[in-house]
Order: structure tokens, then C-alpha cells, then sequence
RNA sequence: GGCCCCUUGGUGAACUGGUUAACACGUUUCCCUCUCAAGGAAAAGAGUAGGAGUUCGAGCCUCCUAGGGGUCACCA
């Protein structure tokens, strides 16, 4: 086509393609570096589909003393969000991630790749866009939306393959008379792809993770810039992920099928194509169906949803690394003490088919990741957690900061530690009897719940057996000798051979103690408790059941 | 509808042509036990979607069928 009808349909371009070519060299990463990078569009919505993703990219690039940079991909003009770019590195940041080079937020970016947000790129595009038409490989499309749907009827109804393409493609034959004559009269157009694809040629890919793929080669005439100027996002990701020096396109697999159209961009580009790597879907089952998880019907898969249940990251983090790979599981627990970062994901270990979310499964994993933290360190997060969601706790755990950490570390710093809890938001329920101005609702009483006999046991043991000074197994004894007296069996395997020779067991009895002292039926071993307790308390809570 | 991908116990999965199909979560039982949470021991649960073929031998290779998913935009 000629220069000057190019300038008309693209004008105000200052550089042309070897430009851009100089300015974005060759990156001066060691071999085998992998170059990845997130590129969302910035809808300031994050799901754990895309924590996986990123997850996938962040250990890549790092494994590999790789580069991990965020693109935002914002060339849908209605879709944007305010302040969505900071949005998503918020979200994303509790999870570890943290990008080398990219956009920061909605004006500030780091790199020399850059730009990194599309809108932004508009006449890098467009002068590709410009070469193309130069080299006879573009066209100016006047097609009203309207008419293109009207085809695609057409199309339908003649059960014929669906698209823009061959002689369908009815714009590729707008001689360039015809096409100034349209500009003259100003109609709107599209610059769409002169596509010498063949689609009875087969294209083999192989994908980083799935292998080969076989496609039939693309021979639509794809929109390359739109009406407003800016980029369809095939035509962006091919020029921005040349441009960046990407090693590999790590993405969803519900862009697959749009691989034979990306292949031959770089082909009709000259570039030289990314290794693509398209990762499996988290899936959900619903009734009897198991469909791809979705942001719009699974607000529990939403980033923050972790976060208002205090699900700990780390265990999100694990719980992902093994659906990526699924010996990580086994490694971690023949490495307990090693730092999961020192794992080696495989690309081709990710499985194909795509996982179905099971939460059941991650609370197990923070269950056990929760039980091997400090009780400190667990009193800090139980105290950030309750910073935005339960202000109230959160003074309530200030207050009694010592009492706290003592509670958390019950059976915690031993061979076989407890594991209470999953989440943050638990807590609070198995914990708030251990302060001193409790209140309780109810008295769980279990098998004994006879006022006089309880009053009895309780009475009897504080007077005759209780000693706060004692130890463990002299307090036991104790509480044994007391069980004892009053018809209790105090070896459970003797009340098990001849249950009606007692009144109950050591079990029940130390049930009323525990439920006088607590309320709850459950909870973690009485002795330590009443030691947090404290005499004074004990001796004060007991004598308010008299009432 | 076209094209593409996927299919191993309830769930995640290992075995990448070689005896009885790992392991983990979950389930059940028993033991331990002051309740609970754990912990210990054990069990149940698939013959690899169905069929055909190649092979001495198939979950692994090939083909057909079925089911599920994705995609066919001037959205990404």
C-alpha cells in the first residue's frame, strides 16, 4: 500500500519499527533465564486462579535467576477500574510476590522495558501496525459491526466455518481508490491482517507444558487495532511480549485456542515466538457438574476471602504448590525444615487437567502449618487479622497479650503440637473463656448435669484436693484421689469392665471441672488452662455457679 | 456446529511399555487418653471413561465412541 495512504489511515507516528527494535535490546540474563511476566487487565480483581498462575511465574523466574515483570493489559476502555493497578499489587503482595520490573501503580512503573501499561503503547502498536500495511499485509476494515454479525449469520445458516477470512474478508479487496474514498467521507475502520495462513496447513506447537499441540494454521483476518486506536489484545501481547525479551507466556489454558492465531502474528512479524505455557484451570464441582472457577459465582475464591477468614498465605501457598506439582507434597514432607522456596518446579509436572479447589484440603495444610509456628508469631497474626476484621478482639488481645501468647502455647512447643486451628477467625471462639471478665452464655454440661452433684464435685475438690502450687502429674493424682472418693471410676479401663459399680469416670469428672471453668466441654488440657487462670479466678468462677 | 484440550478410588495424584496401580487429604475401625485437637495401628475404596488395535506385555502408543471443558468479539 502506498506511504501516503498509510500515513492517512495511521497518522502522527514519529518512529518506525527498527526504532523500537534498538531501544527494547536483548536482556542480559544468563541462559536458561526465564522472562515471564503477569499481565491482567486491571480490573482490580484478584482470584486465586491467578495467584496460582502467578505463583507458577514468580518460582520460574526465580528458579531460574529469571525476570518477573507486570504488563497491564488495559486496552478494553470499558473495563477499567479506578485505581485498579494498585488494587492488584496489593492483593497480590501478602502472597509474596513482588515484581522486578513493571508497573508500580497507576503513574509509576520501574524497568526499561516500559511502558508497562498498554494504553500507554498506542503508537508502538500502531507503527507496527503501519509496517504491516506498508508491506501489504494489512488493510483498513469500513465493515460495520453490524455487517460482521449479519455474515457471521450468514455463516451459520450455511453451516460454514465462522469468521473473517478468505473471500469472506470482504475489505481485502477494497482497491485504494475505494479505500480513500471512504476515508474521504469519513467512516470509522478497523486495521485488520492480511492472513496468508492456510487453514488446511497444520501448525505444531509445543506448548512448556502440555507438549505438542497440533492446530489447523489460522487464516482469519484478525483485528489488529481497533476503532479507537488501541490494540486487540493479540496483536498487543505478540509486539509487547517480543519487545520485552518474554522467554515464556505463562497463561490459562483458556487461551489455547487462540495459539495458532498468536504463532502466526510472530510469524507475519518475523518474531521469534515465546515458549507458551498454558496452565490448567481451578475447578469446582457443583452438584454433580465441576466447572471452571469463576470470580463472578465464587466469591469464596477471591484473594480477599483469605484474608477476612485468616487463612494464612503460607498455607495457600503450599496448598498451591502442590496441585503445580504434585511431588512438592512429598518433598515437603521429607524436607519439614527446609524453606519451600528451595523446591524445584517442573513445568512438565503440572498436571493437564485441571484441579478441582479442595478446601478441605488447604485448612489441612494450615492446620499443620499453624501448629508449627510460634505462639508468638501466631498471637501477631491472629492480632493483624483481628486489626481489619474484629476490632474488638484485637483490644481484647492487646490487653492481654501474655495471657494470649501462654493460651496459644498449649501443647504447642512439643513432639506432636496441637492442631486447633485453621484459620484466624477460629480462634476467638476456642480462646475468649481464657480472660478474665468472661462472661459465658452457656454451660456445656455433658453427662453430669445435676446441680447438686456438680456443686458436690466442685466443692469437694477445692476444699480437699486443690493446691494451685502443684504440678502436673501431683495435680492429676490429686484430682484422681478426689474421683475416687466421691464413686468415681479413676482407671477408665476398670470402669469400663463394671460402669455400674460408679457414679461415672475420671472423664466426667474432670468434664464438670473443665465446664465450671470454661463452659466448654472441649478444650486443651485442663492443667494448663487453670494455670493461665490463675487461683483467684478459678476460686471466683467457681463461686459464680452457686448462684 | 467447527476447532482444540481433558478423562486413574470421594478429592489431589504417582507410575513416562514390565510382577499385586504409590502417596497425601477425606472416610471407617481399634488403641492411647481428663474432654477436644492430636498421635499410633489398621481397613474400606479405582483395575486407569467404554471399545478396538499394535505388542511377548498397555494406565502409558494408535484409532473409534462417550462424557466434560475451552474457544470461535473492534473482551482480555
Amino acid at each position: 500500500m502506498k506511504k501516503e495512504l498509510v500515513e492517512r489511515l495511521l497518522p502522527g507516528l514519529t518512529h518506525d519499527v527498527e526504532y523500537y527494535e534498538k531501544l527494547y535490546p536483548e536482556r542480559d540474563v544468563k541462559n536458561g533465564a526465564i522472562v515471564t511476566r503477569y499481565a491482567p487487565s486491571p480490573t482490580g480483581f484478584v482470584h486465586v486462579g491467578n495467584i496460582f498462575q502467578l505463583y507458577i511465574s514468580k518460582k520460574m523466574a526465580r528458579q531460574t535467576g529469571g525476570i518477573l515483570f507486570l504488563r497491564i493489559e488495559d486496552t478494553d476502555q470499558e473495563r477499567l477500574v479506578e485505581n485498579g493497578i494498585t488494587k492488584i499489587i496489593q492483593d497480590v503482595a501478602p502472597f509474596g510476590i513482588q515484581f522486578d520490573e513493571g508497573a508500580l501503580s497507576e503513574t509509576e512503573e520501574k524497568g526499561n522495558y516500559g511502558p508497562y501499561i498498554q494504553s500507554k503503547r498506542k503508537e508502538i502498536y500502531q507503527t507496527y501496525a503501519k509496517d504491516l500495511l506498508l508491506k501489504g499485509l494489512a488493510y483498513p476494515d469500513f465493515t460495520t459491526k453490524e455487517e460482521v454479525d449479519a455474515m457471521r449469520k450468514e455463516q451459520e445458516n450455511s453451516k460454514r466455518r465462522i469468521g473473517y477470512y478468505g473471500k469472506w474478508a470482504r475489505s481485502r479487496f477494497l482497491s485504494e481508490e475505494e479505500i480513500e474514498s471512504k476515508l474521504d467521507q469519513g467512516l470509522p475502520y478497523i486495521i485488520r491482517l492480511r492472513n496468508p495462513g492456510d487453514f488446511n496447513n497444520k501448525v505444531v506447537v509445543e506448548d512448556g507444558i502440555r507438549g505438542k499441540l497440533e492446530f489447523p494454521e489460522d487464516d482469519i483476518d484478525q483485528v489488529l487495532i481497533k476503532n479507537d486506536g488501541l490494540p486487540t489484545y493479540h496483536f498487543a501481547h505478540v509486539i509487547d511480549d517480543h519487545l520485552m525479551h518474554t522467554t515464556h507466556v505463562i497463561r490459562g489454558d483458556e487461551w489455547v485456542s487462540s495459539l495458532p492465531v498468536h504463532i502466526g502474528l510472530h510469524k507475519i512479524l518475523g518474531f521469534k515466538p515465546p515458549i507458551y505455557c498454558h496452565i490448567p484451570p481451578l475447578s469446582k464441582k457443583e452438584g454433580s457438574t465441576i466447572r471452571k472457577l469463576s470470580k463472578r459465582k465464587d466469591p469464596e475464591m477471591a484473594v480477599s476471602y483469605y484474608h477476612e477468614m485468616g487463612i494464612p498465605i503460607e498455607a495457600v501457598m503450599l496448598y498451591l504448590e502442590t496441585i503445580a506439582n504434585s511431588n512438592f507434597e512429598e518433598w515437603y514432607l521429607a524436607h519439614p525444615e527446609e524453606d519451600p522456596e528451595n523446591f524445584e518446579l517442573t513445568f512438565s509436572k503440572i498436571g493437564t487437567s485441571g484441579a478441582l479447589f479442595d478446601m478441605e484440603k488447604l485448612l489441612n495444610i494450615s492446620r499443620n502449618f499453624l501448629s508449627k509456628i510460634s505462639a508468638e508469631d501466631f498471637y501477631q497474626r491472629i492480632l493483624s487479622w483481628s486489626e481489619t476484621y474484629d476490632q474488638e478482639w484485637k483490644r481484647k488481645l492487646e490487653q492481654e497479650k501474655e495471657t494470649s501468647i501462654s493460651f496459644l502455647n498449649i501443647e504447642r512447643i512439643c513432639e506432636k503440637p496441637r492442631k486447633d486451628y485453621a484459620m484466624y477467625s477460629e480462634v476467638k471462639n476456642g480462646m475468649w473463656y481464657i480472660f478474665k471478665d468472661f462472661e459465658p452464655q452457656e454451660y456445656e454440661w455433658q453427662k453430669i448435669t445435676n446441680k447438686d452433684e456438680i456443686l458436690q464435685i466442685l466443692d469437694t475438690y477445692m476444699k480437699e484436693y486443690y493446691d494451685h502450687s502443684d504440678n502436673e502429674e501431683v495435680w492429676f493424682n490429686k484430682v484422681k484421689l478426689c474421683c475416687d472418693t466421691l464413686g468415681y471410676a479413676l482407671n477408665m479401663k476398670e470402669y469400663k469392665n463394671n460402669p455400674e459399680k460408679f457414679k461415672g469416670n475420671v472423664a466426667d469428672f474432670t468434664t464438670v471441672i473443665r465446664v465450671a471453668l470454661t463452659s466448654k466441654s472441649r478444650t486443651p488440657n485442663l492443667y494448663d488452662i487453670m494455670n493461665i487462670l490463675g487461683e483467684e479466678e478459678i476460686k471466683w468462677r467457681i463461686e459464680k455457679l452457686r448462684k
